[in-house]
DNA sequence: TCGCTATATTCGCTAATCCTGATAGATTGT
DNA sequence: ACAATCTATCAGGATTAGCGAATATAGCGA
C-alpha cells in the first residue's frame, strides 16, 4: 500500500477513535436508527451527538437518508461490525491479561 | 459492553489512527523488527518514530524485547493484522466507490 | 572508564479534537 | 405563513496530539 492509502486508511480509523462513536456503532450493528435515538440512549447532548455523527459521516462509516424530519443512520459496510468485535475482544482480552499480571504482583 | 469497555477500546483504536503508525504497524505483520529499522525505511527521523513507538506500546498493539542495544518489536495480538488487513480493503472499496461516483459526474 | 550507537524522553510550539451553549436550516402540521 | 420538531453548524475555550530540536538513558566494546 502507498503511504496515501496509508492516510485514507488513518482517517477511518480517527473517525472511530471515540468511545462515544464506538458506541454510536454497536447501536447501528442491528440496522438503521434515527439520529434523535441516541441522545437518550447514550445520555448525551444533542449538539454532542451530531457532531459524532458528522464525523462518522464524513468518514464515510455510515451512510444517511431522510424520512421526513428525521434522519435515518446505518453502517456503510457490514465488516465495520467485523472489525468492531474483534477489536472489542483484543482489548478485552488484554485488559484480562493487565488484570492477572497486576494480581500476580498482589 | 459498558461505557468503560468501550472507553478502553477507543484507546486501542486512537493508537492506530496515524498514518506512521499503520505504516509501521504493516511492517510488523511479518514479524518482529527492530526500531533502528523504521526510521530509514519510512523515511523519518528517529525522536518521531520513537513517539509513535511509544504510543503503540502505551497502548500495547505491540511488545518490545531487547536484544543488546537493539528493542526489537512485534504485534501483541495476531488478530490485529486481521483488523488492519478489513480496515484497509473498506477504505479501499470507498475510495474506488467515491472516485466512481466522481467519474459519473463526469 | 570512555566513547559510540540505539532509544527514549522532554520541551516549546502549532494544530486538531472535544464539549457546551447559541444559532441556523429543513420539514411537517395547522 | 407560522409554530413545533429534528438536525446541523457555529463560536468559544479547554484539552490533547503531533513534530522537531535538544537532552537523557542504556548497553556494548575498546
Amino acid at each position: 500500500m502507498d503511504e496515501q492509502g496509508y492516510t485514507l486508511q488513518a482517517r477511518m480509523v480517527k473517525a472511530l477513535a471515540h468511545p462515544t462513536r464506538l458506541r454510536i456503532l454497536a447501536l447501528l450493528r442491528d440496522g438503521e436508527r434515527c439520529a434523535c435515538e441516541f441522545g437518550p440512549l447514550l445520555g448525551l447532548g444533542q449538539p454532542n451527538v451530531s457532531q459524532h455523527l458528522g464525523v462518522l459521516r464524513k468518514a464515510h462509516v455510515v451512510n444517511t437518508r431522510r424520512d421526513g424530519v428525521r434522519i435515518m443512520y446505518r453502517l456503510s459496510d457490514e465488516r465495520i461490525i467485523e472489525v468492531l468485535d474483534t477489536l472489542g475482544r483484543i482489548a478485552r482480552d488484554q485488559f484480562v491479561e493487565a488484570a492477572a499480571a497486576l494480581g500476580a504482583v498482589a
